[in-house]
RNA sequence: GGAGAAGUGGCCGAGUGGUCGAAGGCGAUUGACUCGAAAUCAAUUGAGCGGCUUUGCUGCUCCGUGGGUUCAAAUCCCACCUUCUCCGCCA
């Protein structure tokens, strides 16, 4: 959410970012019904101030015995008139504020303009395609081959885009897992924590998720309660409606999540293998930082994702995207893209985003700035640190073997427990 | 799920219709005292929105949340949420 007062005063820029990201939002009505707001403000305020004056002589002349029936009685017409004023000033706001959750974030100074995702622009690359003597097959012919990964399974027993992890494939995820969480809680200085998967409303709204992409979302049909799409949903939100000092800031959390989507809209693509699940397993890590230090927290956020791929040893890029591909509450994003022999293509694993004050302005998470002074919001920061499913597939893609087997990275051998290969 | 109790400022805690945004205490900050510290004393110490003669003054709102009653609500009424205790159920 953007500050209104800000919108109100820089109303070319809102336009210029809206056109930028390709957003079709129309900002008039919501200028309109802001000045017709204030407007009401200055009038029922003066109003109360008058009723509240009164009311205190009625209590005085009561104390004194006196009658104050005629106060009371011009009280009651102003009283009268505030109730209507209120009614309406309530469904200003109310559809104000529906309005403001649908603005997008602003994008960042340093972030390319573009229509698309092929206004991307490319930051770096690490590690080199490896060559292969033989054909690279698809993680989904190596894992069914080996038996660890049962798409039909999954299709049975829940829908198409679930799967059914088996033996040494199940346990490579859940050594994935460990793996990641401790690299960012030892070397990285992440507080570990294990949030709930099923969050309520309030708290999908505080991120974003709410109420724009509700048919993103599972939703349970008896409780005001959403399966989590990410675990940025309840580490981001562990702060709302909180006033924090600047000495505590960074905040570094990372969690281990199952991610539950529903991939509407996203019919035809990734159909096949496990690329695009409706639930997937992801380290998420997400940063409440000051002000100041928001982007330099963004670096190193990307760079401990990317640590993830250089301690696995699996070629990948970094991309920064253009303001016409990036998400809803980002003010600036990286994506890191793992390389896929199959595909022949670097492909998403992880997406690192600043989304400065616009969640914390929805949550209501602030900060008292060293040497006291007004709160003003935090930033807060996401990214995966890594996704594991995909991190799976570009496992057993990059480290397959001609006849069929997988060599399990140096890094995973002791959570695979001494483990070197799959066959 | 059933029965009962409770939700007040950073914390504890008083307040059952009228100068209550809220006593008192703790904590914090500043000043005095001190060579310094402690102790002591004094002052200050919530948030949001707005106005102004803008480092201060001022209006409105906020006592779990949302409604209602009233000239006037922390205080009365209704609904909901959360916490605690007991029962039931369960991992």
């Amino acid at each position: 959410m953007l500050d209104l007062r800000w919108i109100r005063n820089n109303e070319d820029d809102v336009r210029s970012f809206l056109a930028a990201r390709n957003n079709d939002f129309d900002i008039a009505p919501l200028l309109a019904l802001d000045e017709e707001k204030r407007k009401l403000l200055t009038e029922t305020e003066e109003l109360k101030a008058r009723r509240n004056e009164g009311s205190k002589k009625v209590g005085s002349a009561r104390a004194r015995g006196e009658d104050a029936s005629q106060i009371m009685e011009e009280m009651r017409a102003i009283g009268e008139r505030v109730k209507v004023i209120d009614g309406r000033i309530g469904e200003i706001d109310a559809r104000l504020n529906d309005l403001l959750l649908s603005v997008p974030n602003r994008p960042h100074g340093s972030v390319p303009v573009g229509k698309d995702e092929n206004d991307n622009v490319e930051i770096r690359r690490w590690g080199t395609p490896k060559e292969f003597s033989f054909e690279p097959k698809a993680h989904w012919d190596i894992g069914e081959a080996l038996g660890i990964l049962d798409f039909e399974k999954g299709a049975a027993l829940a829908q198409s885009r679930f799967t059914v992890l088996r033996g040494q494939g199940a346990r490579l995820e859940r050594a994935l897992i460990n793996f990641m969480l401790d690299l960012h809680t030892e070397q990285h200085g992440y507080l570990e924590i294990e949030p709930p998967f099923l969050v309520s409303g309030k708290t999908m709204t505080g991120t974003g998720q709410l109420p724009k992409f509700a048919d993103d979302l599972y939703k349970c049909e008896n409780d005001d309660l959403w399966l989590i799409p990410t675990a940025e949903v309840p580490l981001t939100n562990l702060h709302a409606d909180e006033i924090l000092e600047e000495e505590q800031l960074p905040l570094y959390y990372v969690a281990y999540t199952p991610c539950f989507r529903r991939e509407a809209g996203a019919y035809g693509r990734d159909v096949r293998g496990m690329l695009r699940q409706h639930q997937f397993d992801k380290v998420e890590m997400v940063k409440l930082a000051s002000q100041e230090t928001s982007y330099e927290e963004l670096e190193k956020l990307t760079d401990n994702a990317e640590e993830v791929l250089r301690s696995l040893d699996i070629p990948h890029r970094t991309i920064c995207l253009s303001t016409g591909d990036m998400g809803f509450g980002s003010s600036k994003t990286y994506d890191i893209e793992v390389w896929l022999p199959s595909q022949h293509k670097y492909r998403e694993i992880s997406s690192c985003s600043n989304c400065e004050d616009f969640q914390a302005r929805r949550m209501n998470t602030r900060y008292r700035p060293k040497g006291g002074g007004k709160p003003v919001y935090v930033h807060t920061l996401n990214g995966s640190g890594i996704a594991i499913g995909r991190t799976l597939i570009a496992v057993l893609e990059n480290c397959q073997r001609e006849d069929g087997s997988v060599e399990i990275p140096a890094a995973l051998v002791p959570y695979m427990r001494g483990v070197t290969e799959i066959r």
